[in-house]
DNA sequence: AGCGATGTTCGCCG
DNA sequence: TCGGCGAACATCGC
C-alpha cells in the first residue's frame, strides 16, 4: 500500500529486521518483478550484507556497499520478515534468506512492484527523470520543480518527476488541506496558495509516516476516513464528490475546495 | 462477474 | 521538443 509514507515504514522495519546480516541466498519467486538479470542479482545480493537504506520518492535504496538494490512496491507492495519458512506469505516474489536463519520476503501482490541494481543513486534518479523527494525539497526547490508546469494541482502532485513520492490518496489530502480544487491548474495557484501547499506536503506526509501509513487510523478531521462520494466533508459537511483526474479518481470537497 | 485499486510507462496529441 | 493525458500493464478482492 505504497506512497512515500508507507515507502518510509517499509524501509525503517527492514532497517529493524535486515541490516548488519549475511545474505546466504536470494530465491526469486517470480522473476517478473525483476528489472535486473536474476543471476545478476543472486550474485549482487548473495554473500553481501544490507548496510544502510535510503529512500527517494517511492524508492528503497539498500547499500550493500559497491552497488544498490533498489526496491519499489507498486500498488500492493510490503515487506515481511520471518523466523521460519513456514511462514512465507502468499505472494513473496523474492525471499533474502540470512545466515542466522532469519528471512525477509519482498512481497507484491500484483507485480508492480520491481526490483533493480544500480550502481549510483544519482545515476537511478535520473535516469527515472525523478523531481525532489517531497520529504527532502525545500521551498525553493519546490517552486523550481513548478516551473513551466501547467497541469492540474492533482496531476501535478502526483507526477514523480515534479516532485517524488505523492500518490493518489495523498495528493487528495494535501489539497484538502490547501483548501484548493484538484483541478485548479498549477500555475494559477497565487504566492501564499503555493506556500501553504508545500507547508501541507511536508505536514500530510510527516503525519502519513507516524500514522505508519495506517489508513484507518487517521484523525477523522483529514479527507482520508472520507474518501468516499457517501461521506461528508468533516470541516463543513457538504457531501464529498467523487472526480476523475488523469485516469484516476479522487475526492474532495466542493464547497471547502472551490475551482 | 465485473470493476476498481495507495503506481509507472508508453504512445498519442497539441 | 516538451508537457499533458489516458490507456495498458497483472492480479485479486469486493
Amino acid at each position: 500500500m505504497p506512497e512515500l509514507p508507507e515507502v518510509e515504514t517499509y524501509r525503517t522495519y527492514l532497517n529493524k529486521t535486515s541490516l548488519d546480516q549475511v545474505v546466504k541466498k536470494v530465491s526469486i519467486r517470480d522473476d517478473r518483478v525483476l528489472e535486473v538479470d536474476p543471476k545478476e542479482l543472486k550474485e549482487a545480493v548473495e554473500g553481501k550484507k544490507f548496510h544502510s537504506t535510503q529512500r527517494h520518492g517511492k524508492y528503497v535504496f539498500v547499500d550493500l556497499k559497491g552497488e544498490f538494490l533498489i526496491l519499489h512496491f507498486g500498488m500492493s507492495g510490503d515487506l515481511l520478515y520471518f523466523e521460519d519458512l513456514e511462514e512465507e506469505p502468499t505472494h513473496s516474489r523474492v525471499l533474502f534468506s540470512f545466515e542466522k536463519g532469519k528471512y525477509l520476503s519482498y512481497i507484491s501482490q500484483r507485480m508492480f512492484g520491481k526490483i533493480y541494481l544500480t550502481p549510483s543513486v544519482e545515476y537511478f534518479l535520473k535516469k527515472k527523470n525523478l523531481g525532489p523527494d517531497a520529504l527532502k525539497m525545500t521551498y525553493e526547490d519546490f517552486l523550481e520543480a513548478l516551473e513551466r508546469r501547467t497541469a492540474y494541482a492533482k496531476t501535478t502532485l502526483m507526477n514523480q518527476d515534479v516532485i517524488a513520492g505523492i500518490g493518489n490518496i495523498y495528493s487528495d489530502e494535501i489539497l484538502f488541506q490547501s483548501h484548493i480544487h484538484p483541478k485548479t491548474h498549477i500555475n494559477t495557484l497565487t504566492d501564499s496558495q503555493l506556500r501553504e501547499v508545500f507547508e501541507n506536503i511536508k505536514k500530510v506526509l510527516h503525519y502519513g509516516i507516524e500514522k505508519k501509513g495506517n489508513l484507518g487510523e487517521y484523525s477523522q478531521k483529514c479527507l482520508i476516513p472520507h474518501r468516499d462520494q457517501e461521506d461528508n466533508c468533516p470541516r463543513c459537511g457538504t457531501q464529498i464528490q467523487r472526480l476523475s483526474v488523469s485516469s484516476r479518481h479522487g475526492f474532495f470537497c466542493p464547497n471547502c475546495q472551490k475551482a
